[in-house]
DNA sequence: CGAGAGACTGGACACGGTGTTGATTAATTT
DNA sequence: AAATTAATCAACACCGTGTCCAGTCTCTCG
């Protein structure tokens, strides 16, 4: 997702855009993306507000581009993963996800602030059901190999349940991270989604 | 509702009012929140933009009002739900759910705007989360009392399997509502969650 | 070394939306 | 008919975004 059409040797144009990056992450922590003006992001990398439209062409691209490291990160770790379920199925599931809960708590701020970021960012949307959507494939495929083999009941269809239950990772997990008043408490996250999971799947 | 007739001096005001809350509900089928500007409100109940301030304090606070309506009916109906499950507790959840998906089907613009409005009104997000406690409570103790009689593995405490299982509620439910790519058809939904609420609670 | 090419700045500006003020009109009470 | 109060609107001040551009700095290469 990079265009490079700059040749010459000077490199500081690398280093500010991610200076922007890291500086967004920053002072995401404790702020929503609205409550932070593009002067403080330029600022805060050593760059002046106009020239900020150098690099990105808004706020909401910025996140984007960090959401899009963490994304990476996740499907990285999720393709690392065997696609069979191997011998020890309970054990699999809490691993896939386990693979989410630490990738996205490793970046609390972005994730949090990334899905608030959904309603008004058509390519925030895009990108983050795009990937939704290969782990929504990655669990249905599985589900509905436990119900072929008699290991699972089919009461539920694999797809609803693989939809239902990505989805409440998502809600539950952002809660924890966002620290919103009803949620479950950051370390006993992994805990309760996999064993909802392996209820709802397993019966 | 009471005052009819030729007495109070200010009809007009409260119809304003009220033309103001159908206008708003009528523009956020098909828009968000955010893409509606003020000026359209205002004209959409033959008022002027700056007399829109008379009505309420901003936009949100309109949907404050919307989201206000929704969750009253949700409480008059669950409030008549009875206490203890009976002697058909699967039915019984699946009645209590249903009241959710019921009522915020009745009312998807509203509802998906307000999910979507959390983020950025605290009165809004106090409104939701206060509601969602009630709901919370009210499940924790049905599940305690499932777990406590024996009927119920206590695998998962109740507190955090009533937390997790609303989430996904609201969750699965605006997605379907919204229409999002990643979501159950909407007249699956009910059946879904019953069924995944049901496995997580009993096992 | 000095010229040319980016990178970068600062400031001006148009725009769109929000929220406020104060004067004004209309309805009602006394 | 005077006083009161509700309702209304036009005008204004403000804020953040995004655009533009003229000018400056600095690196690199001929």
């Amino acid at each position: 997702m990079e265009q490079r059409g700059r040749r010459p040797a000077r490199i500081s144009g690398d280093d500010r855009h991610d200076a922007i990056l890291s500086t967004a992450e920053r002072l995401l922590d404790g702020r929503s993306l609205d409550d932070i003006p593009i002067e403080e992001l330029a600022s805060g990398a050593g760059i002046s507000r106009s020239n900020f439209y150098f690099y990105f062409a808004s706020k909401d691209d910025v996140l984007l581009a960090l959401l899009d490291r963490v994304i990476t990160e996740v499907q990285h770790r999720v393709a690392a993963l065997p696609r069979d379920l191997g011998h020890e199925p309970q054990a699999a599931w809490r691993r896939s996800i386990g693979v989410f809960v630490d990738v996205f708590s490793a970046h609390r701020a972005v994730s949090v602030a990334a899905i608030g970021a959904r309603g008004r960012s058509p390519e925030i949307e895009a990108l983050w059901s795009r990937s939704m959507q290969t782990w929504v494939d990655f669990s249905r495929e599985a589900i509905a190999a436990e119900q072929a083999r008699g290991a699972a009941p089919s009461g539920i269809s694999a797809g609803d349940l693989a939809v239902s239950l990505n989805l409440m990772n998502e809600r539950v997990l952002v809660a924890a991270l966002a620290g919103e008043t009803l949620a479950v408490t950051p370390d006993a996250v992994l805990d309760v989604l996999a064993g909802i999971w392996l209820r709802a799947i397993y019966a």
